[in-house]
DNA sequence: CTGCTTTCGCTACGAGTCGTAGCGTAACTG
DNA sequence: CAGTTACGCTACGACTCGTAGCGAAAGCAG
C-alpha cells in the first residue's frame, strides 16, 4: 500500500487525510490517460530495499534508486513526496506478513512473537532504516502517524490478539477493569516491543531462544533470582 | 571527554584504540605550540546541541554549527571527523550526571531511575540525536562501541548499582548462578531502557508517574491481571 | 484510426552540503 | 628571537536534493 502522490489532478489540494477513500476498491475507478506501472512500483520499493540494505540508510539516494530499478529519478518524485516516506512504505513490506502464534499456552505465544520480532528486526535492510524513520518521526507528527499505523500496530495487534486468546483459554483473570485494560495492554506491548529494539538495534545482540525464555520468565512473573519473595 | 583528532602529528597513524593512554592525566604534557582552545571546543558542543534541539538531526549541518559557535568549519573538521563523532559527544555530555537514587526500597530505586531515563530522552535535542546515532551505529561498529560507553554503560551501571543496593538491603535472594548473574541484569537492564525508549522515542508520549508505577509492577512481580495465579 | 490525457525517460538546473586544501595570522614555548 | 601549532578565511570539487521542461509512449473515447 504505497502512498502515492494525488495522481494529477492539477491543482486541487487533496484533502491532508492520507486514507483515500474513492479510488481504492476493486479496479481502478477511472482511468483516463496512461496508467502508472504497477511494476514500477514494486521495482522501486525492492530496490529500495536493496539499497537499504547494502548502504543504509545515510548511503541511500534517489538518485541510486532510481538506477537500480531502471526508472527516472522524476517517476520516483512523482510518487513519493520524500525519502521518509518512501522508505516507510518500502520496510512496511516486511511487516505485512506478521501472524498470531496462537500455539495453545500464553508462554508459547509470547516466545513466538518475540521470536518473529526479532527477526524482522534482524534483517539488514530495517535495521538502520527503523531508527532512522523513528528518527525522523520525532520531528514530523505526519510521518510518525504513519510509522505507527504500518509498523507498530500491526504488531501491537499480535500483543493484544495473543492476550485475548489466552483469557479464552482461563489462562488469565478476566479484565479488572474495562479502563484500564487498554493501558494494560500498552504497557506489555511497550515492554515487548522495546526490548527487543533495545537489544537488537541498539546494542546489536542476537536473540537467542534462551535470551527469549528468560524475557517471557520475567513478563510473566518475578524474576527467578529478582525478588525473594 | 571529546575525542578529537590526534591533535597534530603529522602520520603516525594513531592506535584505532580510541583510549589515549598518554596525554590525559593532569595538565597537558607537553604542549609546544599555540595550544587548542578549551573554549572553542565548548562552543561547538554547545552550539551543536542547541542546533540539535533546533533543527532536528537532519537539519543540523557542520556549516551551520560552526557559525552558531563562532568558529571555522575547519576548526571543527580538525576535532571531530564526521557529524556522527560530534553529535555522540555532544550528545554524551547529557549522560554524565547521572546518579544513583538509592531511596531505601528496590521499588522506589527503580522508579527514580526510569524518571531520570524518561527525563533524558524527553530532551530536545536527545530526541531525535540518539536515534539517528543508533541508526548509525548498526553499520559502524566503531560508532556502536562509542555509543555503548559513553551513553548505555552509564546507564546500565545505574541498574547494576540498584540491584547491589537492593540485595544489600536484603530485599534479593543471593545470586543463585554467578555466572547468569550478567545475564540477568543485562535482561533487566534491556527491558527498562527499551521499554523506556520505546515509549518516548518511537511512540512518542509521556512517561507519567503512573505510568511508572504500573511498568515497576510488572518488573517486580507478575502483572496486576495478567495472570491469574 | 484519430484525438485526448496522463505517465514515462531524459537532460539540465539551482541550491545546499560535505570534507579538504591553501594561505596568512595568532598564540604559546624555549 | 625562532620554532611550532592552532586558528580564521576563502575557495574548491564532488555529491545530493528536488524541480522544470521536453518529446515520446501508453492507454481511453469517439
Amino acid at each position: 500500500m504505497p502512498a502515492p502522490q494525488p495522481p494529477a489532478s492539477p491543482d486541487v489540494p487533496a484533502p491532508e487525510t492520507p486514507d483515500d477513500p474513492a479510488p481504492a476498491a476493486g479496479t481502478a475507478a477511472r482511468a483516463k490517460g496512461r496508467p502508472r506501472s504497477a511494476a514500477a512500483d514494486r521495482a522501486i520499493l525492492d530496490a529500495t530495499r536493496e539499497a537499504l540494505a547494502e548502504l543504509g540508510w545515510g548511503g541511500l539516494t534517489m538518485g541510486h534508486v532510481a538506477i537500480r530499478a531502471k526508472v527516472a529519478k522524476t517517476t520516483l518524485y512523482r510518487r513519493w513526496p520524500s525519502k521518509n516516506e518512501l522508505v516507510v512504505d518500502a520496510v512496511a513490506i516486511l511487516f505485512d506478513d506478521l501472524v498470531m502464534p496462537d500455539l495453545g499456552s500464553l508462554r508459547a505465544d509470547i516466545e513466538a512473537v518475540v521470536a518473529q520480532f526479532a527477526d524482522l528486526l534482524a534483517r539488514p535492510e530495517s535495521q538502520a532504516a527503523l531508527l532512522a524513520l523513528f528518527a525522523e518521526g520525532t520531528r514530523d507528527p505526519h510521518l510518525r502517524r504513519r510509522i505507527r499505523e504500518a509498523i507498530v500496530d500491526p504488531q501491537k495487534r499480535l500483543v493484544r490478539q495473543g492476550r485475548a486468546a489466552a483469557q479464552a483459554r482461563g489462562e488469565l483473570a478476566a479484565d479488572t477493569d474495562p479502563r484500564t485494560a487498554g493501558e494494560e495492554i500498552d504497557i506489555i506491548f511497550d515492554t515487548i516491543a522495546g526490548t527487543v529494539e533495545h537489544r537488537v538495534l541498539v546494542s546489536g545482540e542476537p536473540i537467542t531462544a534462551d535470551w527469549t525464555r528468560r524475557f517471557t520468565d520475567l513478563l510473566l512473573g518475578p524474576f527467578p533470582s529478582l525478588l525473594s519473595g
